[in-house]
DNA sequence: ATCAGTGCAAACGATTTGCACCTCG
DNA sequence: CGAGGTGCAAATCGTTTGCACTGAT
């Protein structure tokens, strides 16, 4: 992977009108598009050679996650239990995972393993929920499933 | 609900031996049990009377959930993209929620949307993903759903 | 009595913000 | 050129920890 001027093309996810496509936008993006997970601030900061955290701000990988997320590039997470944000890019389909509760590896889900037909689910209203009532509409949604991971699972 | 010296009685989650059943402990164990929904540390210490928060350290519900949840009597969790963690009583069956993006509201979900018949699932390995083997044990998992209440739909 | 549990305050890590300077468009 | 973006340092927020004291068993 050379360091080409242009090897940083036109982002893939639609960049807004309005911002500015700066090198160090640019530099994050790279690493959002290279990462295979979500990463939080820290860990694209960390991905940067040592020269460039030099000339980079970590606030302002901050800032340009958030412009990101308020853009729709980027969907911000949060791993379960654990306190810290990461941001992932947001690519043609979304992933889910399985995070190993032992190595804490964590594998993308080949397939969605909700099968919803309809945009609209049951809910419960708190206090009465006997009526099942179609009343919330559904855009999205994020799973994580917990367990151990096959070489995990060999160890014990 | 009257404030009866008896009135937390032994948990309905198994109260492990060796943990000392302080009055610090009773209460929180009380709040997380008449709370519909995970509590962060300070949201538990927001439901105390003043009274009560001038005499109990913050610092200690943080103690005490984390004792909670090394005894299993509680699970941490965070929502998903807010960077804050929440612990909720672990009771027979977990919820999942749906999150308005309009209001915000948190709307648990009547049934559990994911209806996975055995404990395992097909994982991409990453690089080899071919083989749609079940090498991962599936110990837990979460749900949320995004999109628009009822009440919000109506609004626009 | 003993040791886990607690209060207090200081330490910490993650994230945010104010302000002056810089740079993309 | 000018608004938006950045660097730096200080501020804030959530959470953890060391230490001396207290209370449940």
């Amino acid at each position: 992977m050379k360091k080409d001027k242009e090897q940083v093309k036109a982002p893939a996810v639609e960049y807004p009108a309005g911002l500015k496509w700066t090198k160090q936008r640019k530099r994050v993006y790279q690493i959002l598009n290279d990462a295979t997970e979500p990463l939080s601030a820290a860990q694209v900061y960390a991905r940067m050679e040592p020269a460039e955290q030099e000339q980079y701000a970590i606030s302002t990988i901050y800032r340009i996650l958030a412009a990101f997320e308020e853009n729709q590039m980027v969907e911000k997470t949060t791993w379960m239990g654990e306190g810290t944000v990461v941001y992932e890019l947001r690519r043609s389909g979304h992933v889910h995972y399985a995070v190993c509760l032992d190595c804490h590896k964590r594998i993308p889900l080949e397939h969605c393993p909700l099968h919803m037909g309809g945009a609209h689910v049951h809910v419960a209203d708190g206090k009465h929920s006997e009526l099942g009532t179609e009343d919330f509409e559904v855009v999205s949604h994020k799973i994580e499933l917990y367990g151990y991971c096959k070489e995990c699972k060999a160890k014990h």
